[in-house]
DNA sequence: ATAATATATGCATAAATAGGTATATAGTGA
DNA sequence: TCACTATATACCTATTTATGCATATATTAT
């Protein structure tokens, strides 16, 4: 049935749906970070980033490992970057057509 | 600031992290609709549709005209879809690799 | 064994989200 | 004006989510 479809593709949207975890993606954009390179990057409790990377552990977007003490946090699948890109560039064009709307009037 | 930006893309994503949302995107995907021709299609309430047609348009992927009496709702930017496709293929990805790495144990 | 470090979890609470039911609003036609 | 249709909103409640603070767990080093 699609609505397991809608379900999962839900889960993974909402997995990202946090200003935090973009914030931790981005980081974890070039490499894998441990939690004590990722939270003092990032005005944010240590708990709390915890949190957030296993809210995006659960959801597939990441995955760790242990070294030692740390635990090292990396992307599974690069094309959760294409997917923020995408919304980036929706924004860009949200700006872009509120421009040209307002051009249309003002001059 | 790179936080606002992030602060954005949450909204976007939260706006499409749920199934009716989703279901009804696909609903637009080959076209405007109205209302009276969305709800009949999922089983679901009228004024549930109404209220999550206004979270996709208050995040900016949808707009609106009326006609007569009836309210015609339209995707702003057929990149959604991109998104929407991209987090699918991602799906089918981790059940790949879920199964190569059964395989490796099951074989 | 003990101390120290890195990370995760429990608890309490505040805030946001979702859905049902009823009702309001807007447009149309008699 | 009045009734009718299509859509949106209000209100209530249940559920989920987010975060701070304290604490537990796990690993390493002394």
């Amino acid at each position: 049935m699609k609505s397991e479809l809608y379900q999962m593709q839900a889960e993974v949207c909402k997995a990202i749906a946090h200003p935090t975890r973009i914030e931790i993606l981005q980081l974890l954009r070039d490499g894998e970070r441990c939690v004590c390179e990722i939270f003092p990057a990032m005005k944010i409790e240590q708990p709390n980033v915890s949190r957030h990377l296993s809210v995006l552990k659960k959801a597939g977007i990441l995955s760790s490992r242990k070294d030692g003490l740390k635990v090292i946090y990396m992307v599974n699948d690069q094309r959760i970057y294409e997917v923020l890109d995408l919304v980036t560039d929706m924004l860009k064009g949200q700006l872009d057509s509120r421009q040209s709307a307002l051009k249309s009037v003002v001059g």
